[in-house]
RNA sequence: CGCGGAGUAGAGCAGUUGGUAGCUUGUCGGGCUCAUAACCCGGAGGUCGCGUGGUUCGAGUCCCGCCUCCGCAA
């Protein structure tokens, strides 16, 4: 039978799941993959290969990482590989007309939500920032609007309470292995085929700004909670002890009936005070009329390493409040 | 040379104008209680990151050099 053979193209974590399904499944051959430039990263700013480019190098896979997508020399790089199916995945740059339209060639995109929900760049976050009890993943051809085009096939995962954007990215990303690797056969037999979304109901996400992991304490914890499992690790949820920065890492809800202060207490406290009861742990005060509990599991302070919120909570004073 | 914070008992912190270390927690022993993540009593545990460094009668505390960790920025 005669292989599948199709570009990849794709940048971060989240792409490389994908990628390496397709790369173990003898029905594929991938001929190239396309990632973004390497950049620089961390304290010592060391170049860091993007994650899908280390696993295309661990399989001798051409990597291709163009500066500029419309300069026309991707467009003749690929235009010689003969793909069938030119597929990105997270790769984090729009294509343009010339390279969606190579002959005999079909774009798709993997994508992290269940289109036309959560268009754009940040899909994982949003369904975490929300509150959503599902979320998924879509196969989908790409057209000249961003994550626009007809849909092949969704795939959809309940969004559990322990769920972190990584644990979440993960489930998710394996879930687009899974749909990738069974369901582009299923194109090219014509068992799928796309159906248009229903584009009124389409929102959009953007990426994500350091501002947006700022809490307000004076919002209900549960939106807090949301709060730090979008954010992490990147930009983290955080707050203000003084003027240093408190990174919340982890932290989570406390049931109304699960209460152990009564709620007239909680009243008297100011959005933000932190409560420490003994053994049971570090909670912050929310909301700004009804109190709500957060509970705080891991904290990081401004210059400090991270902490359990037990270990942090021996070293700060009663009655301090956070911003 | 990007900016900044920090290295003190297992852990988290304090330590004022320099006078050989203290708190919380944990740990160990004992006690109390129907019971407790409760309470009471007692003990152990630190060459204060490193330098056979400098200043000083005397340095965790001031000066110099080095190492490590971390936040911001990228």
């Amino acid at each position: 039978m005669k292989k599948i053979r199709l570009v990849y193209m794709g940048t971060p974590e989240f792409a490389v799941p994908p990628l390496a399904a397709l790369l173990n499944d003898p029905a594929f051959e991938v001929l190239a993959v396309v990632s973004q430039p390497d950049k620089a990263q961390g304290r010592r700013k060391e170049v860091i290969p993007t994650p899908v480019k280390t696993l295309a190098l661990q399989h001798n896979i051409p990597v291709l990482q163009p500066l500029k997508m419309r300069d026309g020399v991707l467009r003749e790089a690929l235009r010689g590989l003969d793909a069938d199916f030119l597929l990105t995945c997270a790769f984090g740059r729009i294509l343009p007309d010339d390279i969606l339209s190579l002959p005999k060639c079909e774009a798709l995109n993997l994508h992290a939500s269940l289109l036309p929900k959560y268009r754009g760049a940040a899909p994982i976050q949003f369904a975490l920032l929300n509150g959503d009890a599902y979320t998924g993943v879509s196969l989908m051809r790409m057209d000249a609007e961003l994550d626009h085009g007809a849909v092949f096939s969704q795939r959809e995962l309940k969004i559990s309470d322990e769920m972190y954007y990584p644990e979440l990215s993960a489930a998710l990303a394996n879930l687009a292995a899974e749909m990738a690797v069974t369901d582009l056969p299923r194109i090219i037999s014509g068992a799928l085929s796309g159906v248009e979304q229903a584009h009124e109901q389409a929102s959009f996400t953007r990426l994500l700004k350091k501002e947006d992991g700022q809490i307000n304490w004076h919002s209900d914890a549960k939106t807090i909670a949301q709060l730090v499992r979008a954010t992490y690790p990147w930009p983290g949820a955080y707050g203000y002890l003084g003027d240093k920065r408190l990174k919340i890492h982890r932290a989570h809800v406390i049931a109304p009936e699960l209460w152990t202060s009564v709620p007239s207490e909680l009243q008297a406290l100011a959005a933000g005070a932190l409560i420490k009861a003994k053994k049971q742990g570090l909670f912050v005060r929310c909301g700004a009329g009804e109190p709500s509990l957060l509970q705080l599991e891991e904290v990081q302070l401004e210059g400090a390493k991270r902490l359990t919120a037990k270990d942090f909570s021996l070293g700060i004073k009663d009655g301090e409040v956070l911003s």
